[in-house]
DNA sequence: CGGATTTGACCAGCGC
DNA sequence: GCGCTGGTCAAATCCG
């Protein structure tokens, strides 16, 4: 598939301890997030011995966003409530990481900065650099454990791995 | 010098 | 209608 090797927060180097590119198949349904308690959402917990600390969290019916997370039947409840503004393609992980940027296998340009409500840190915002590709990307960090960051993808990437 | 980043301003949606 | 909040724009600045 196009999207082979380009795992959404696949790390490339040791930055990340041993986190390395991971299948569907590592991932199990998880539905415990504490972070958005008014909505009930799926989650996918990477259950994978090298990975077992990242959690993805799919708001929509993602069917390309990772092109990775097709094995698990999620993200069929949140769809309620929230319809009118719901996106396709939209998947969030929250990874244990030093840092913010972590390498995917794509090409992000970052466009904004901001502030947000309920948490102590700044949320970034990136734009995929590839032109005409309409994907974006907001990271924060997690407001109750600093370790941990939350990374959400929109869109589907309409060109293959810019690495 | 060109591309990426920074940062304040601007805008739209939503709740009160 | 107004204020708050999140998301985006764009000019200035930085960096390779």
């Amino acid at each position: 598939m196009t999207q082979s090797g380009c795992n959404y927060a696949a790390a490339p180097d040791s930055n990340y301890g041993e986190l390395t590119n991971f299948e569907p198949s590592d991932f199990l349904k998880f539905d415990e997030w504490t972070e958005e308690e008014e909505e009930e959402k799926s989650f996918l917990l990477c259950v994978s011995p090298n990975n077992p600390v990242y959690q993805a969290h799919v708001m929509g019916e993602s069917g390309g966003a990772t092109g990775s997370h097709g094995g698990p039947s999620v993200g069929g409840e949140q769809k309620v409530g929230r319809e009118k503004k719901e996106v396709k393609g939209r998947v969030a992980f929250k990874t244990k990481s030093e840092v913010e940027i972590l390498d995917d296998g794509f090409k992000w340009r970052k466009y904004g900065k901001k502030m947000v409500k309920n948490s102590p840190n700044p949320r970034n915002y990136y734009r995929c650099s590839v032109e005409g590709c309409p994907v974006k990307k907001r990271v924060e960090r997690d407001r109750e454990d600093l370790t941990y960051v939350i990374t959400t993808y929109e869109g589907v990437h309409n060109h293959p791995c810019s690495s």
